[in-house]
DNA sequence: TATAATAATGATAACAATTATTATTATTGT
DNA sequence: ACAATAATAATAATTGTTATCATTATTATA
């Protein structure tokens, strides 16, 4: 199996300045629209095609997100979690920490207001390490 | 406007029960799948109205899932962010922090690897606070 | 216990975000 | 210029979720 060998693209390179450019982590949908009219035959497919593939690149990374299905909790205590991203499991990640005073700290740096946080550590699980 | 009575309903009951002996952190497919042997006349639609009304009742919790559309960030350097749940908008939020050493101490309490976190607060930003 | 008010439901249509398909166009090495 | 193939537009398909609506179940009260 050859590499793939990647070609210059305007439109992806158009795509990477809008992203260098904002600080508003922007949805595909936003960068489409922020991009239509300068490049009037551009795709919405183009912009997510390019993102997914800069994503794989290390490019661009996209913010907690993991794969759009919600996951629900019985417990409603706030608390931290572990995804496994070989296996999708995700547990409870409660080693005692400064969970409540998070918000706190994060508070006194801030002028809106802090209501919770969330915590999701990512790696690979007991189960999958020992493969 | 009188307030909704909320009535009994053996589904909701059941979809209570699951939650509450799993820790598997189900999707809302996952709990029609496991209640649809024993309950077979059970709508998909239930369950997802069930959980959405339980959620606001704040009997059960969604995992670091805010709206399901991904929102991509062009610095790959692993960072904090802050949502602001009136308005919508996302912004860095680096308050100089332990960030570094977090996967540290996470993975001296862990048997699989830590690879990296996410740390997502979520409040009301300076402009939507002075309204 | 019958009844009336209305909450809960199943089935399914509608929807929104994303991904896949495919024929065409653009880039690049020769 | 040409051949190989990456990138694209347009759009169909897919996925997760929510809305609709006619029917059924629960509950308060007569």
């Amino acid at each position: 199996m050859s590499e793939k060998v990647r070609k210059f693209s305007r439109k992806r390179e158009a795509i990477r300045t809008v992203l260098a450019n904002t600080k508003s982590h922007p949805t595909a949908e936003w960068i489409f629209s922020t991009l239509k009219p300068e490049i009037p035959d551009l795709s919405l497919a183009t912009v997510y095609r390019n993102l997914s593939e800069m994503k794989e690149n290390g490019e661009v990374q996209s913010v907690a997100f993991w794969g759009g299905k919600e996951r629900f909790d019985g417990n409603v205590e706030k608390h931290s979690h572990f995804v496994c991203d070989k296996c999708g499991r995700i547990d409870d990640f409660d080693f005692i920490m400064h969970d409540k005073e998070l918000d706190g700290v994060a508070q006194s740096h801030f002028g809106g207001k802090i209501d919770f946080h969330t915590l999701v550590f990512h790696g690979t699980c007991c189960e999958c390490v020992n493969e």
